[in-house]
DNA sequence: AGATGCGTTGAGAACAGTTCTCAACCGTGA
DNA sequence: TCACGGTTGAGAACTGTTCTCAACGCATCT
């Protein structure tokens, strides 16, 4: 379970593909990035409507960040979309499920095995998969404990 | 990989847990169940309109199986939010990303070991994880093939 | 520096999927 | 038969997402 490398330098993924970092695209990349818990596009978005930054690019900024890899889809316990990154190098997410906490590692080897025995039991040919993991972290753990709540 | 058990009985997890099984639930949970492949909500609304079965009703059932863990919510290739039957016994969707048509697996044993290690490693308690793997069937790769289009 | 062109942006409209509301309905037990 | 509580269907309401379009920003060319 080796920590996947955190994502460097979006601007060379950008530049390298012609595409141009904005300001816009900057600031909801530093929203995400920064934060270390999955965030929601309504969370993005009123978090830097401030800056103005509109609503439609918060959205269209997460399609083309997803397409480039630089940001993975997640949910909450609640079943709530968010985001989160980064997912470079192929590393899963481990979500606490009341904080929306994430905390990356890199289960591929596991599942690559998985994928082999799969394919060769089945036929199909594999492209992906998704896994992620769901727990309640300490500090929520520990917050629930002195509550004596649910 | 051992064939997970096929849900069996919907009618007893009912009836013990107090719930009626009405006609309506019947034929949503026969939709889902009688499918081979993963299906949204809105297709099952649309071929069960004819019975009388209304949308509503359609969505307010598939969270009610989902919460009794009669249905998983998958999703295909293009992000459609789809549901499949059975899950019980946990398993794990191998899903055509083409024709959405679903195979079950056990890969239990590889998760667990993981979750193990992610608690260890974390301080997190572990209460879940979710693992969709993606692929091609043979079939949908066949026609693709002859195609010669992506 | 000024002109040109192309992709990006923001505001708001449009749209789609989901949830809510409420009166009618159904089955069960008395 | 009657009363009761949960379920249902139709449609309204709501929410999140996508689309439209004019204005803008930035790089390039003159």
């Amino acid at each position: 379970m080796t920590d996947p490398q955190p994502t460097h330098d979006i601007e060379a993924v950008f530049r390298e593909k012609g595409i141009p970092f904005t300001r816009q695209r900057r600031l909801i990349w530093d929203f995400f990035a920064g934060a270390d818990r999955a965030a929601t596009i309504t969370e993005a978005a009123d978090s830097l409507r401030g800056d103005g930054v509109g609503q439609a690019t918060v959205y269209r900024t997460v399609i083309l960040l997803s397409d480039l890899g630089l940001l993975a889809r997640v949910q909450d316990r609640r079943g709530e979309i968010c985001y989160t990154a980064p997912p470079i190098g192929h590393s899963h997410p481990l979500i606490c499920g009341v904080c929306r906490r994430v905390v990356r590692f890199d289960g591929d080897g596991d599942v690559k095995e998985l994928e082999a025995r799969l394919a060769a039991a089945t036929g199909f040919s594999i492209y992906g998969h998704h896994l992620e993991v769901y727990g309640i972290c300490p500090e929520c753990r520990a917050v629930k404990e002195g509550d004596r709540g649910e």
